[in-house]
DNA sequence: AAAAAAC
C-alpha cells in the first residue's frame, strides 16, 4: 500500500488530497504520479474507477505550481470524451488545487452551455483547459484560444474518444499542441487505432496499466432475468418488481435508446417512483441537474443511457439495471461498474428477453461465467402487451390494428416492499418478487401524486415543499410511498385497477423456496 | 442496431 505522502507531491496537495478522506493511493496512482511529476509521458492504461483522474490531476497542479504563467496561454489541456466526464475533472482540479499559494485558474470548455462565460475565462487567462473536443475547437477555430503554450496535455478514456469518432479531433489538437510537451495518455483498452496514434504523438511513454479490475468485480453480484417477451411493457413490469424486490438505496437504470430511457423514467415516476433521465438529447442544464441530484441522494433512480456507462464516479450506487443488454459487451462491464466502487458491494440485474438473443450471448462471453438467473414468480409476462400510448410518444410507430389495452394504463401491479435486504442464496434460482405479506405489517400502496413529472421546467411548486432549498424540483416521490390514504390515492381521479395483471405473488401466503 | 459530441 502506498501512501500519498510517499509520492513526492507538496504539502499543499497532499493537505488537499487528505482533506477529501483518502490516504492510500490507487495503484495507477503509486505507479502514474512519480513518472508524471518528472515530466515524462505516461500511457496510461486504467478503467475508470481505478483513481485515473487523480493520477494525471495531482501531478499536473505539482507541476503547474512550479512553473510561471503566461497570460492568456493555457498551459495544460485536459480532454474527456463526454462533458459530464469533463465537469468531474474540473470538479477534482478545484478540490485538489484549493490549497495552492499561487492560484490556478481553469475553464471548463463543453458544449451545450453558453459561450460567453467560457470566452470571458479564457479573455482572463487561464492555467488549465478542461473540455470536450467539439467545444474546443470551436473555440480555437473563433480565435478564442492560443495552444501553443500547452505543456501538459491529458487525454482521458481515448478508446471511448475512438468508439464515439474523436479520433481525427484528437490528432488535431496533438498537432495545434506543441510538439515539446508532456502527454498524459488514458484508455482502458487499446485497440490497434489508439496504439497507432500513441506511437504517433507519445514521446517514450512510460507504459503503466493498473490490474484491470476484472471484468467482473468481485464486490459486484450478477443477476439476470429472462423473460419469454420483449414487450416494453412486460419489461418494465420485470424493472418495478425487482426495484421493490431489492430494496435499493439507488440505482441506474440503463436502457440502449434515448427514447426508452425517457419511457422507461417517465413509466417509474407514474408508478411512484424517484426517477429522472439523462441522456444526450437533454439540455445540459437538466443532466448536471439531474445527475447532482442522483450523486447528493436527492434522486433514487437514474435512467441513462451510455452517456453515464462510463466514468461516471458516484461513489455509493447500490444497483445497477440493465434494462436493456448492451450492444457491445464491454458497455455491460462499464454500465455494471458504477455500482461495487471504492470496496462497497454492488447488485446488477440485466433484463433479458427474446430479441436480446445476439448481445446476451456475448456479454455472458465476455464475463465468463453466467450471472444468477432470478426469476420473477407469479407474472405471466408473455401476457403483458404494451399499450399504444406509450408507442406514440416514443416515436416509434407500431402496427395498426394492434390489441387494445386493457384498462388503458400502464398501471404497477404493486409488489410490496421487501424490507429486509435479500440474502445470497446457493440456488440458482432466486424468487425475487416474494410476498410479502407476513413480513409486512405496515406498507399500504404506494401514492402515484398528482404531479408525474419532477422535470424543472414543469414543475409546480407543491403548496409546502419538503426540499424549500430545492426549489426547482418536486419532493420526493418514492420514500412516503405508504403515507397516503386509499383516498388520497384516488385524489378525484379513476381508480385503475389491477384487471388481468394482478401478480399472484401478492396473493400467495409466503414464498418457500425462499432460504 | 445506439450513443456520444459543435453551433
Amino acid at each position: 500500500m502506498t501512501e500519498f505522502a510517499e509520492l513526492g507531491l507538496s504539502p499543499e496537495i497532499l493537505q488537499a488530497v487528505s482533506a477529501t478522506g483518502y490516504t492510500t493511493a490507487t495503484p495507477i496512482q503509486a505507479q502514474a504520479i512519480p513518472v508524471a511529476l518528472t515530466g515524462k509521458d505516461v500511457l496510461g492504461i486504467a478503467q475508470t474507477g481505478t483513481g485515473k483522474t487523480a493520477a494525471f490531476t495531482l501531478p499536473m497542479i505539482e507541476r503547474l505550481s512550479q512553473g510561471r504563467s503566461r497570460a492568456r496561454m493555457p498551459r495544460a489541456l485536459v480532454i474527456a470524451p463526454t462533458r459530464e466526464l469533463a465537469d468531474q475533472v474540473s470538479a477534482s482540479f478545484e478540490r485538489y488545487s484549493a490549497n495552492q499559494t499561487r492560484k490556478l485558474s481553469w475553464a471548463l470548455l463543453i458544449g451545450g452551455v453558453s459561450f460567453s462565460d467560457q470566452e470571458l475565462k479564457l479573455d482572463r487567462g487561464v492555467d488549465v483547459l478542461i473540455a470536450t473536443p467539439g467545444r474546443l475547437l470551436d473555440h480555437f477555430e473563433r480565435g478564442k484560444l492560443l495552444l501553443t503554450g500547452v505543456q501538459i496535455l491529458v487525454v482521458d478514456e481515448a478508446d471511448r474518444m475512438l468508439d464515439m469518432g474523436f479520433i481525427p479531433d484528437i490528432e488535431r489538437i496533438f498537432r495545434l499542441t506543441p510538439p515539446k510537451k508532456q502527454t498524459l495518455f488514458f484508455s482502458a483498452t487499446m485497440p490497434p487505432e489508439i496504439t497507432r496514434l500513441t506511437k504517433q504523438f507519445l514521446n517514450d511513454p512510460v507504459r503503466i496499466e493498473a490490474a484491470r479490475p476484472a471484468t467482473t468485480a468481485e464486490t459486484i453480484a450478477q443477476h439476470m432475468v429472462r423473460l419469454p417477451t420483449s414487450d416494453p411493457k412486460a419489461k418494465r413490469t420485470a424493472l418495478r418488481m425487482l426495484i421493490e424486490a431489492e430494496g435499493i438505496k439507488n440505482g441506474i437504470v440503463f436502457c440502449n435508446r434515448k427514447s426508452e430511457v425517457d419511457i422507461v423514467a417517465k413509466s417509474l415516476r407514474t408508478h411512484g417512483f424517484d426517477a429522472a433521465a439523462i441522456h444526450g438529447d437533454l439540455d445540459q442544464q437538466t443532466r448536471m441537474r439531474t445527475l447532482d441530484a442522483f450523486r447528493s441522494g436527492d434522486l433514487k433512480l437514474l435512467c441513462a443511457s451510455d452517456v453515464a456507462a462510463r466514468g461516471l464516479d458516484i461513489p455509493d450506487v447500490s444497483h445497477v439495471f440493465n434494462y436493456d443488454v448492451p450492444h457491445h459487451a464491454d458497455d455491460y462491464v462499464h454500465r455494471i461498474g458504477r455500482t461495487g466502487r471504492a470496496g462497497k458491494s454492488g447488485r446488477a440485474f440485466m433484463i433479458v428477453t427474446p430479441a436480446d438473443a445476439k448481445n446476451i450471448d456475448k456479454v455472458l462471453k465476455l464475463i465468463g461465467k453466467d450471472p444468477e438467473e432470478v426469476v420473477l414468480e407469479g407474472v405471466d409476462f408473455a401476457a403483458i402487451k404494451d399499450t399504444p400510448r406509450d408507442d406514440r410518444r416514443s416515436g416509434r410507430g407500431r402496427p395498426t390494428g394492434r390489441e387494445r389495452s386493457r384498462g388503458g394504463e400502464d398501471r404497477p401491479p404493486r409488489p410490496r416492499r421487501e424490507r429486509e435486504p435479500r440474502t445470497e442464496t446457493e440456488d440458482t434460482h432466486v424468487v425475487a418478487a416474494p410476498a410479502a405479506e407476513a413480513a409486512e405489517p405496515e406498507p399500504a400502496p404506494r401514492a402515484p401524486r398528482r404531479e408525474r413529472t419532477r422535470h424543472p421546467d414543469r414543475s409546480e411548486r407543491p403548496e409546502a415543499p419538503e426540499r424549500p432549498e430545492r426549489p426547482e424540483r418536486t419532493p420526493r416521490r418514492s420514500e412516503p410511498r405508504s403515507e397516503a390514504s386509499e383516498d388520497d390515492r384516488r385524489g378525484g381521479k379513476p381508480v385503475v385497477g389491477f384487471g388481468s395483471e394482478l401478480p399472484a405473488f401478492l396473493s400467495r401466503p409466503t414464498t418457500p423456496g425462499r432460504k
